[in-house]
DNA sequence: TGCTGTGAAGTGCTTCACAGCG
DNA sequence: CGCTGTGAAGCACTTCACAGCA
């Protein structure tokens, strides 16, 4: 494992230090301070050497006979994803979706701070929610530059995602999480989450039917 | 491709599907009457003979020289997901996130209809939230039977997800949506699903911070 | 002629198996 | 002695390339 900085890390390795750190996090808090390998896998659902090599992408963290430090190990994840600094997001769309967003209060708790919304409808600009002033999205490029917002949240309907993505994409942003049902063309040097959970539903029903056909 | 029932799928077609579905959705709301595969998959975000793949797990659905029919390819994958018909869930944890669920409407407009719903706190228990009755865990078993209830979401917080998972596999749940920022153990029978965002908040940042390094 | 459906080739992730260290 | 870190093997999914049909 040379230099750590220049190899590639899989997609997949990524999706799975989050549940990582979400586990980490619950052992934290119930007073675990030392696993190994393989119990912390099960308790993530994935392989004990699939840990392991996760891991080597960033460093050495275990000790060998022992296990990780729970502790220090979730420390390094979080900043090897560069999650324990405070994040900056804007978002798109104060329908029903975003306000549930903005009452959400992990965000707040886990550093990444919505700073400004917007939306197109006449009626909803100027109003105040949760604090923020919604503004027209003609702003966007201003108060991006201004609040050094990095991630964007779009909740508009779907007919309107594609607009509120451009918007964003003009405004130099260029990390997306789209709540809305629908999918989104950005530049390739833009990246783009989808959060549905319909998704999941599907997958479900489906399963669900195949297992018992 | 022989016998479509007998052959194993891949999860990732599956996931798959899901974005099909939601991209037909739109394009039929648009008007689109013929796609092809690689129009298509551009709008997904794929590789055109992926489409094509992932279709022939399920028959045959296209014309040769022309394409698919945007209504009957929509139709076809729904039928394949099981996701035309009507599916009932039971909601566990009427918390914050448990009632923005309850209100979100469009679980009737996919025919996903919560029709029950669960807390552990006694003062929430006999509370009508958006007309259901919160009920006790201790009468999951029987509620889950008589109102044919298929899969279980879990909305409590994480310390409280395991246990919901367990009051929902002994009432014979075997589909769970887990919504809840903790991993859960269930037996190998029981399908797990989990909705975090934050998920999808950690791959921005990592990819953010790896692009600008 | 144009696009679907599909075997074959290619790619990337996962798991194994064990050397190496605490 | 036990568990980490890691090359090598295995597996699953993706993409290619084209035969075959409308």
């Amino acid at each position: 494992m040379d230099s750590h900085k220049s190899m590639h890390i899989p997609r997949a390795t990524i999706r799975r230090l989050a549940i990582y750190v979400q586990v980490l996090e619950n052992l934290a808090r119930e007073g675990t301070e030392i696993i190994s390998s393989i119990p912390l896998a099960e308790a993530c659902g994935v392989n004990g050497s699939q840990i392991r090599k996760d891991l080597a992408y960033f460093g050495e963290f275990g000790i060998r006979g022992v296990g990780y430090k729970v502790i220090s190990l979730l420390a390094a994840i979080t900043s090897a994803l560069d999650v324990d600094r405070e994040w900056k997001m804007a978002l798109i769309g104060v329908g029903n979706l975003g306000k549930a967003l903005l009452n959400h209060s992990d965000f707040r708790a886990r550093n990444f701070n919505i700073v400004s919304i917007f939306d197109c409808d006449p009626f909803k600009i100027g109003e105040i929610v949760h604090g923020l002033e919604v503004h027209c999205t003609k702003e966007m490029p201003a108060l991006v530059a201004e609040n050094k917002i990095e991630i964007g949240l779009i909740t508009t309907p779907p007919q309107r995602a594609q607009r509120a993505a451009t918007h964003l994409v003009n405004a130099g942003i260029t990390s997306i999480l789209n709540f809305a049902p629908a999918r989104i063309k950005v530049p390739s040097h833009v990246d783009v989450e989808y959060v549905d959970f319909f998704h999941h539903l599907y997958s479900l029903a489906f399963n669900h039917s195949a297992t018992r056909a």
